[in-house]
DNA sequence: TGCGTTGTTTCACC
DNA sequence: CGGTGAAACAACGC
């Protein structure tokens, strides 16, 4: 499930390995991808070069020489996987299909071709994802429309006073706030759980409960997890099941496994719809510090 | 086979 | 007007 990690990972896949290089041809087998775009069919970015990769909360954004851009969403399930001449092969993004299987599969839907041999394969097993081709100098009013708060990771991160300023704000469990783009961008279930098992929050806690010492935590939990996620290219869940690498992730996918802190059993739960992974004796539903430590009554008078 | 899955949008309701 | 919660939607695998 492509979050802000895995899109970075993408990000970062096509400036390292496909920024230079002069697309020949395009195949889109999957027309409904592009349903969205001003731009209805890939044939325009042929000719053109890979000038660079953005990314801003969960889109991808590739600019093409021109003034071309292709934004990606790739929502669920969108994968890219770039092809060497030498063999070699990137992929990022969710892990079905295979990686090392071969390409393009059932739910490969474009080839970009490059000039130097190198293809690059965008896959989406639930056909969830778009891309949008546009002017460049569109781009800015694309973004601008989905409200977008401070990104979780990065240069324009939000800062601990701006995510307490928001939690303040909201009385909804605070997974969910997590999850509103429009708080702060990037974070996903799967590092949503992530950041609230470091941070030793519950998920269902109410976010304007949360005390400012938690809250300073969370904010710590959201970098540790994104950037542990960016470290590894992305974490690998496969139906509801974690393929933790060095131990993370930690909750996120791992029902009933021991947490990697106490041993307690990993459960699961509900918060909203969505679920909700976590670890029921490190991530208890207090944050004040001493509730009962609180006798003296103020005197009336 | 109906359910679960996610990001996003929409809508009724305070 | 804005926050909230619920529901709908996309498509697929199990």
């Amino acid at each position: 499930m492509p979050e802000l990690p895995e899109v970075e990972t993408c990000r970062r896949i096509v400036e390292s390995e496909l920024a230079g290089l002069t697309v020949v041809r395009t195949e889109v087998r999957l027309p409904k991808l592009l349903r969205f775009s001003e731009i209805p069919s890939l044939q325009a970015i042929e000719g053109r070069q890979v000038l660079g990769a953005r990314r801003r909360a969960k889109l991808m954004i590739v600019d093409f020489s021109g003034d071309l851009t292709l934004i990606i969403h790739f929502k669920l399930a969108g994968q890219l996987s770039v092809h060497r001449p030498t063999g070699r092969r990137i992929t990022a993004g969710h892990p079905v299909p295979n990686p090392d299987g071969p390409y393009p599969h059932k739910s490969t839907h474009i080839d970009i071709l490059f000039d130097d041999g190198s293809i690059a394969y965008l896959s989406d097993i639930r056909q969830f994802g778009w891309l949008r081709l546009m002017p460049s100098d569109r781009v800015d009013a694309e973004i601008a429309a989905y409200a977008f708060g401070p990104e979780a990771f990065g240069n324009e991160r939000i800062t601990p006073e701006q995510l307490r300023r928001s939690l303040l704000r909201r009385s909804i469990p605070v997974k969910l706030a997590l999850l509103d783009q429009g708080l702060v961008a990037g974070i996903g279930n799967i590092y949503a759980d992530e950041a609230l098992h470091r941070a030793r929050i519950h998920p269902g806690t109410p976010a304007n409960l949360l005390s400012k010492p938690a809250t300073a935590r969370l904010w710590e939990g959201i970098g540790w997890a994104l950037e542990r996620g960016i470290e590894q290219g992305g974490a690998s869940i496969v139906h509801q099941k974690a393929y933790p690498v060095d131990g993370f992730p930690a909750v996120h996918g791992r029902e009933q496994e021991a947490c990697p802190v106490c041993g307690t059993p990993i459960k699961k739960i509900t918060v909203g719809t969505r679920g909700a992974y976590y670890c029921p004796r490190c991530q208890k539903k207090r944050t004040r510090a001493h509730p009962a430590a609180k006798p003296a009554p103020e005197s009336p008078g």
